[in-house]
RNA sequence: CGAGGCGUAGCUCAGUUUGGUAGAGUGCUUGCUUUGGGAGCAAGAUGCCGCAGGUUCAAGUCCUGUCGCCUCGACCA
């Protein structure tokens, strides 16, 4: 593997600063721009395309698991907020508020939505009468908003956009297995696609979501050592049709209350993929989401021939991947530093040496690595290359997790952790609230999930000493 | 919401202490030479100095107010 060194004077580097190393590399990959309202950002093409090739792909398995896209209004009125009491508490204090049409002051105030458990829920109660109503598996794509105090491009911004799964069943046992359902595909997207490794499990009451019976999690660990939650899926029982009054008639003849779901991920995910890959030189993409998978560039454009073979190579290699020419007359350095900045998979160089010779020279932006490949062979060796990207992404951030991973038996272990290695801590735990509370304001750090793959690490609890047969995640997260 | 920092050219910032013609680097435009790791030379364009008051012969600079952004904390699916 070639060294890496660090090419790009602009970006801070992430030992000396992550926040701002964070901050360069959204702002020189033109992910985002700022706009006059705080923690409202414009998401520029090359920012929006990851997004759009995150949506084109989850959108198709959902579909393929039986959902159907729906999209609702983006207001609530005030009443139908406040229908059940857990989720209004949960989300009124960070709602914005419409007070006003015009100059005409509205009789009731309308919130824009932060999220649309209450909007699905009326609509439900409209259209579900019997058994064979159910279940509906429906999805939208929109934008929310939550007033947020402290914005951060991505990671928390007061418009984000996402998608919000909210399903109905007849059955708790059908609510149940669709929450887990969904799940999974967010676990598997993002190790099959992101090149992320995620926990999976579910949260403790006090993480959980406002309105929920369960709050299941997937939580991945971002280079800096904080985590992130990267997508959640929440089983509600049947508290929302009881507050809402969503009833249908069984095949008994009887009125029955349906049990719902819901889930959602967001343009957090962006985040995650800058802050789990991301080096000093700046962003890195999974190839399953690079608007630009590959990049060619011709070396001593002017001389006979160069361009003409970069065309032919270009449209060779359209069909393979999806690849960019660059044929403007920056210099080749220019280029070489810009699309490491902007983190292309794979970079192409073609010049009068190689054309002399029959071939190109590939190189990794995961590894630096520099490969001579046969220009007969490219069309099998691209996607050969795009696929070891993938994988070395993959590994290099299930190694660093592993490193990032430790165990703690007692308090004073955990506090040790907590203050002096940056990472998840794997502790075990009482199921007591006030131990949960006090190794946030002692150690700082938050329970992030009970993981489904438990093991025993002592028999007491990491904070109180009495028995235990849980084991969490904690650590310190976004 | 608390603490701190910052608003001057597209961007990064100097200039503010001690009031006196609006600056640098980078980027942009044009031309020539270059081209395997952010090329060189030459010429050129670009400013409601965040906004509103005030002091002064004179304000980017001093005073008052105000708005916004960033960082850290608190808060937060």
């Amino acid at each position: 593997m070639a060294q890496q060194k660090k090419m790009v004077e602009e970006i801070t580097s992430m030992d000396e600063d992550f926040a701002k190393w964070y901050t360069d590399v959204v702002k020189k990959a033109e992910l985002i721009e700022y706009t006059s309202v705080k923690g409202c950002m414009v998401i520029r093409p090359y920012g929006y395309a990851i997004w759009e090739n995150i949506q084109k792909t989850l959108d198709t398995m959902f579909k393929k698991t039986g959902h159907e896209n729906v999209c609702m209004p983006m207001f609530i009125p005030e009443s139908l907020l406040n229908k059940e009491k857990d989720h209004v508490e949960g989300f009124a204090p960070e709602v914005a508020w419409v007070t006003h049409g015009g100059n005409e002051k509205l009789e009731e105030r309308l919130c824009v939505r932060p999220t649309s458990e209450t909007l699905f829920c009326e609509h439900y109660a409209n259209i579900i009468q019997s058994y064979r109503d159910l279940p509906k598996l429906y999805n939208q794509w929109v934008s929310v908003v939550r007033w947020e105090k402290t914005t951060r491009p991505f990671l928390r911004s007061r418009e984000f956009l996402w998608q919000e799964g909210h399903t109905i069943h007849a059955t708790s046992e059908e609510a149940q297995e669709e929450t887990i359902r969904m799940l999974n595909v967010y676990a598997d997207f993002c190790e099959n696609y992101l090149a992320m490794p995620v926990v999976k499990g579910v949260k403790t009451e006090k993480e959980r979501f406002a309105g929920a019976e369960d709050t299941y999690t997937i939580e991945a660990l971002m280079h800096d050592g904080k985590a992130l939650q990267s997508a959640t899926s929440h089983f509600f029982g049947d508290g929302f049709a009881k507050a809402f009054n969503i009833l249908y008639s069984g095949k008994d003849n009887k009125q029955h209350h349906p049990f719902q779901t819901s889930w959602g991920c967001t343009t957090r995910l962006i985040g995650a993929i800058i802050m789990t890959h991301g080096d000093d030189n700046g962003l890195v993409l999974p190839p399953a989401v690079a608007p630009v998978q590959m990049v060619i560039i011709p070396i001593a454009m002017h001389k006979e021939g160069v361009l003409d073979k970069a065309n032919e190579l270009y449209s060779k290699l359209s069909d393979v991947c999806r690849v960019k020419l660059d044929d403007s007359d920056n210099s080749p350095g220019w280029k070489f530093a810009e699309y490491e900045m902007k983190g292309v998979p794979l970079r192409l160089e073609i010049g009068p040496k190689d054309i002399e010779n029959n071939q190109c020279v590939i190189v990794r932006r995961d590894s630096g690595e520099k490969i001579f490949v046969s220009l007969d062979e490219l069309e099998t060796k691209v996607p050969e290359l795009l696929k070891a990207v993938h994988d070395g992404l993959y590994q290099k951030a299930y190694d660093r997790r592993a490193s990032m991973t430790f165990t703690a038996k007692d308090f004073a272990e955990l506090k040790d952790i907590a203050d002096n290695k940056p990472g998840f801590i794997k502790a075990m735990w009482c199921g007591d609230r006030a131990c949960e509370d006090k190794l946030k304001e002692e150690a700082g750090v938050t329970s992030r999930c009970i993981p489904f793959e438990q093991e025993n690490l002592s028999d007491t609890c990491v904070c109180c000493g009495k028995p235990a047969t849980k084991m969490l995640y904690w650590g310190k997260a976004y």
